[in-house]
DNA sequence: GTGAAAGCGCTAACAG
DNA sequence: CTGTTAGCGCTTTCAC
């Protein structure tokens, strides 16, 4: 077994100070190129490996960055996800990816831990149920860059990177209204959170604008999972006015939609069109294919990275809060269209 | 700003020694209540957080678990980190994530990364690339903690889990071919990686027991991504003697296999009948819906935190390497079937 | 260009 | 039950 190789022992056999060893190994200026490859040379020798928790320590940083998502296992979180690790990796930062499940609770503490274990930087998209932001509150005082991305919140000097959720629902409904459509329905995720919210008043601005009605109950607040499919179903059947258009705010579900108005004999798009909302591969394989709003995720995971990485090295004013906003668009595919081709 | 609170602002604060207010705020049984209860109030107060490099540097261990894959963004993957995020929270660890992007070079990299980090054990899914496993070395001689986990290679000492994917090719082809099929293609990913060996082997053993030959050209070693498409379907239309059914090593691409055959006028499953592998959700909404191994991506991430978490903390013996085969199930769906209901 | 030494904040062995 | 103290391994200021 044997201990684990220290610049103390490099030191030694060399016969210089450990100093010395510990500037060669970062590269430092002052020191003559002959040492400095001694020094290399005898380090890969004895397969030195550097122990960064000493060296976090004395340098208070730790070249980490947290992650905060609700879940994992989406397509869309796990793009935007590999885009963090890209840029992140590229520059030499570790990731400590953690979720929070749609809980308050869980977001708290993994905050909590995340801050303790010393991130340099914590990127966040908010849980469903999160409406205390107190939980940051030590990232801010202490000016631990902070940034939101996809379900963010407004905090000061936080930076935050989405896509214009409110415009995107209201080319989404316009899109329906223009096949048609007069009586559309949405299905919504949880109002709480700036993306549904947005994507929800794009809806109302549409209807609005083209001069249709906006019906309280039209409006379905879900998890977005698939549980309240049969409640959907329903109100589609029994509706006195038929529904003849659905935008629904995120893709899995939109394509549930399908399969189970399709099962309850309703044609799509003819009976039916629906508008889905993220670009998740499922919505292009599909039958039909469904119409949708790219939302480049892997886009956004770089854009992070990059942002908080600038932060971090200074290359932008701290001070310097910013909000970035995505392009996105609609992709129009059968679902939707007043006459198939 | 001021500096961040330390035990000993506590202990001077308080007037006792470092070592008290330590031990208190570890619990430490002796301490009595009434000091541990005032230290812990006086660090509520003050806004006190441990330092976890300095914890780890005493410690000499991290609660830090290191995770590479080959990709972030895919379902499966996706799904089995959710699994190993949510053990590892539970159990008070910290996962740091990277993926390889299929390169060796990356894994390399990535591995080196992780254990300079000090991650108490690494979790990994190889890469297509990789072939030479020296740089896991390092964990092996330190005995830290190494697991494999889907894409995986034997080590002395390395606890492996996956589904036994022999006996899953072997289901998957003998179905097709119990449904009729007499001349079928494999699709596979890269045959270096046990995953696509074992389904391979499993699609040969098949066609043997039934007795029908096993031709190489109906193999075809692929990315599973889809640049290959073109290849594929031009080889379904130009083979001499007609191709009935496709086993697909991965689901996204059987997916793009049928939705290709279609354009190309093939009716499935009445041309041509296809297996994929995963149980991906989209398996489940396409048309026709794609029959397919299911693969609990979620459990084996929850098992595989779980392993690694009973090594760490002694509750197994680290020397009992062991290999954990977890149970898939032939899903069988409408692509396949001889008749449709 | 290099050495000496003082931390970084926490833990744990040893005293009392 | 609590205080003292010696590290953990690396960085960095201050001398030389």
């Amino acid at each position: 077994m044997g201990k684990r190789i220290t610049i103390y022992d490099l030191a030694t056999e060399l016969n210089v100070s450990p100093g010395t060893v510990s500037r060669a190994l970062n590269n430092h200026p002052s020191i003559s190129d002959t040492t400095k490859k001694k020094i290399i040379l005898k380090a890969r020798e004895l397969g030195y490996r550097a122990n960064q928790f000493a060296a976090n320590l004395s340098n208070q940083k730790s070249s980490t960055i947290g992650v905060i998502v609700p879940k994992l296992n989406s397509n869309f979180m796990s793009t935007v996800l590999a885009g963090i690790e890209k840029v992140a990796n590229k520059e030499g930062y570790n990731l400590i990816i953690s979720q929070s499940l749609e809980s308050w609770e869980k977001e708290k503490i993994n905050t909590k831990t995340l801050y303790d274990s010393g991130v340099d930087a914590l990127l966040v998209s908010l849980a469903y149920e999160t409406e205390d932001y107190g939980h940051f509150d030590t990232f801010l005082k202490w000016k631990i860059p902070l940034l939101f991305f996809d379900r963010v919140h407004h905090l000061p000097n936080c930076t935050t990177i989405l896509i214009d959720n409110q415009t995107a629902g209201f080319e989404a409904t316009e899109h329906l209204i223009q096949q048609g459509c007069q009586n559309i329905m949405h299905i919504s995720g949880s109002l709480k959170r700036n993306v549904y919210s947005g994507r929800f008043l794009g809806y109302k601005e549409a209807l609005e604008k083209y001069g249709l009605p906006f019906k309280e109950s039209n409006l379905l607040e879900t998890d977005l999972d698939h549980e309240k499919m049969g409640e959907i179903i329903s109100y589609v059947k029994d509706s006195s006015e038929k529904i003849d258009g659905i935008f629904v705010a995120g893709d899995m579900m939109a394509v549930q939609c399908i399969k189970h108005l399709q099962k309850a004999g309703f044609r799509i798009p003819e009976d039916v069109k629906i508008v889905g909302f993220n670009n998740d591969p499922v919505s292009e394989v599909i039958s039909p294919s469904l119409t949708t709003i790219d939302y480049p995720g892997y886009k956004l995971g770089v854009l992070a990275g990059q942002s908080i990485i600038s932060h971090l090295n200074g290359t932008i004013d701290i001070q310097s809060a910013e909000s970035i906003i995505l392009k996105h668009k609609l992709v129009v595919r059968e679902s939707s269209l007043k006459k198939l081709n």
